[in-house]
DNA sequence: TGTATAGATTATAATAGTTATAAAATAAAA
DNA sequence: TTTTATTTTATAACTATTATAATCTATACA
């Protein structure tokens, strides 16, 4: 993890930014939940545990720094807040996302799915694809086995 | 677009929801906008000038149980605002769009591209796909070309 | 036809998420 | 060491959205 900080504080300081306490308290966090969709107040609580001296608008801030230097992709699953995904080091593609209806779950696929559909839209629409968003919205396989078991107990 | 709104007062009726005058007048601007993806405030706006009675709040209802009746989508570009586009009738999967980075245009991809992907989806992770929401963010078309003579007078 | 009932709307206020501002702190540059 | 630019804090403001209570509307029913 100290090697990935590392990296990430040789981009910042390649744009003229610089890796304070706070940043980096926030860099660890994202780190450490790095499988997790936190929200800015989820990660906010969290970085307070590190640097209780940090605001809310501090960590805003950062999100949105690491946003521009494609550090991190903002998502938004339609809860009415945005969300913060880190993204894999040397994976160009934005992770896929499926959100379980029933259990609010957030898995990851990491495969790249959408190649063949990229070059459609860039073959048919003329359009420059740089990056996309994709989202299932389904019922997960627990779901699913929880359902079939509550029927056979009918 | 008469008989358009005949059915979905149909549908609503159906499932005991009436369709009262500031109903029918937001559902005649979403349909007037069909291409577009308003914003709630830009919906409210239009839909004054035919009933300047109505309320913001209204209109935020209303696309809510059009959206929970699946004859809209709620969907999220990520400016900060939610916006509603139309579902086609007789297409029960949810377009496409492509984000013109450059002018934020927006264009529709009606045709399902995802067929592929779902049945991945499904077989390998085991969920089972409701809905899906994917978008590609790039240059369209017309940036792309006005770009390129730009640098042909360079 | 009048009355009851459920649903919908208005007006208003509240909430929640996010962003802006000014003063103070920090760190790098000269 | 002084200067300068960047960043943070604390606070306030802003924006999008939702909740509340009172009022209205339309249909069902007596």
């Amino acid at each position: 993890m100290k090697q990935r900080i590392e990296r990430i504080k040789k981009q910042l300081h390649g744009q003229g930014y610089k890796l304070t306490p706070q940043r980096e308290a926030t860099l660890t966090v994202l780190l450490e939940r790095e499988s997790d969709h936190l929200s800015a107040e989820e990660i906010f609580l969290l970085v307070k545990d590190k640097a209780p001296e940090i605001g809310l608008a501090t960590v805003y801030r950062t999100l949105e720094l690491l946003s521009d230097l494609s550090v991190l992709d903002k998502i938004n699953f339609g809860d009415g807040v945005s969300r913060y995904d880190l993204r894999k080091e040397g994976v160009d593609h934005f992770h896929h996302h499926l959100v379980c209806m029933e259990c609010g779950q957030v898995e990851e696929v990491m495969e790249d799915l959408l190649n063949d559909v990229e070059k459609i839209i860039e073959d048919d629409w003329q359009f420059k694809v740089k990056d996309h968003r994709l989202t299932f919205h389904g019922v997960c396989k627990q779901c699913q086995e929880a359902a079939a078991k509550v029927k056979v107990n009918e």
